[in-house]
DNA sequence: CCCATGTCAGGGGAACTGACATCG
DNA sequence: CCGATGTCAGTTCCCCTGACATGG
């Protein structure tokens, strides 16, 4: 498998240790700290893009299989915790934060895989629905099965870390105007 | 500003309040508890998928008015914090965590914006050096300063709040195996 | 007429694969 | 000859801009 010695060290460094001596991100906050002051910001940022590239690839492996990325199974989620299975692209785009071209490009690919059918929306002539199909709840339900086993990539973590990680993080949201705080 | 609606109502909700009545994935875990239960891992993983979305917007942003991105940022504040302000390519992939082509593309860039130069390793008949130019300082330290001046847009949490993330994130880093806990 | 919805064309960046030249 | 370094060509994906058709 290990072809090119560029590919067999980069695959070590996203999934599999890579086992550094020393934690990069500490050790460039030292410096941070020593050249420009304060490096907690930067710090705890850096991580989180780290974090967030390793859930991410670690994810869409998962999801691979089932020919998903994880952009197309939050848009089956979504779909599938609707009422009616269906939704306006609109209010995809709100719910998922993204540009409405994506919904667009998104929903399209989806289509083409059958997982979910356009369809007029009765009640507004422009509009437009994305509804999930039963193979789209089918594929769903199993790429779930494999995401959950695998604990979404969190398996280190117990429940109250969890919780803890989700509080912490709901600040930003809320200061980002996601959601208002109640 | 606001020529189109579907980019007006997208701003609104990547970089302005969309202050919708609920947390949407508080109101997710919800639903998700009822069907698959447990939702804890679900939760996290998708927070921190959002808010790497809030700060890599907001960095961008940030970043934009100097021509860059975020991931020549790094490479650039990389280069700048090493001995000789110059680095094999090799390790610039290793520290960052990138693929070898990616560094080969972000050094490209960054030497046609004149801040990056390329040169031949003399240790070695193979390898290239990137090396930081004074202007690749100065804007680097500009952009840093905008930075830092937004807090890497973690404007609401306290010294101790940064740290406790970065703690708890450590935790994945470790288990990733990115280094060796010591 | 104004605004909202959704699509299309097109551009950019990032990430990756496979192949390859080069050197140790 | 094997293995490492780096590049190139080409792909996919996501994100975004601008323009537009259609309908409320």
């Amino acid at each position: 498998m290990c072809l090119a010695a560029g590919w067999c060290r980069y695959l070590e460094a996203v999934r599999k240790p890579l086992d550094l001596p020393f934690d990069p991100i500490a050790r460039a906050a030292d410096t941070w700290l020593r050249r420009f002051g304060d490096a907690d910001a930067m710090a705890a940022v850096t991580s989180i893009m780290r974090v967030q590239q390793i859930l991410i690839a670690e994810l869409d492996a998962l999801l691979r299989p089932h020919q998903l990325t994880f952009a197309r199974y939050e848009a089956l989620v979504l779909l599938s915790f609707s009422r009616e299975g269906e939704l306006p692209m609109r209010l995809i785009g709100e719910r998922l934060m993204v540009h409405p071209t994506s919904v667009t490009n998104t929903i399209t690919r989806l289509e083409r895989q059958q997982l979910v059918r356009r369809k007029p929306n009765p009640h507004d002539g422009r509009g437009t629905l994305a509804e999930i199909t039963q193979a789209g709840r089918d594929l769903m339900q199993r790429a779930t099965d494999d995401l959950m086993a695998a604990e979404f990539g969190m398996s280190g973590y117990g429940k109250q870390q969890l919780g803890d990680l989700f509080d912490l993080l709901r600040g930003l949201r809320v200061t980002a105007g996601d959601f208002k705080d109640s």
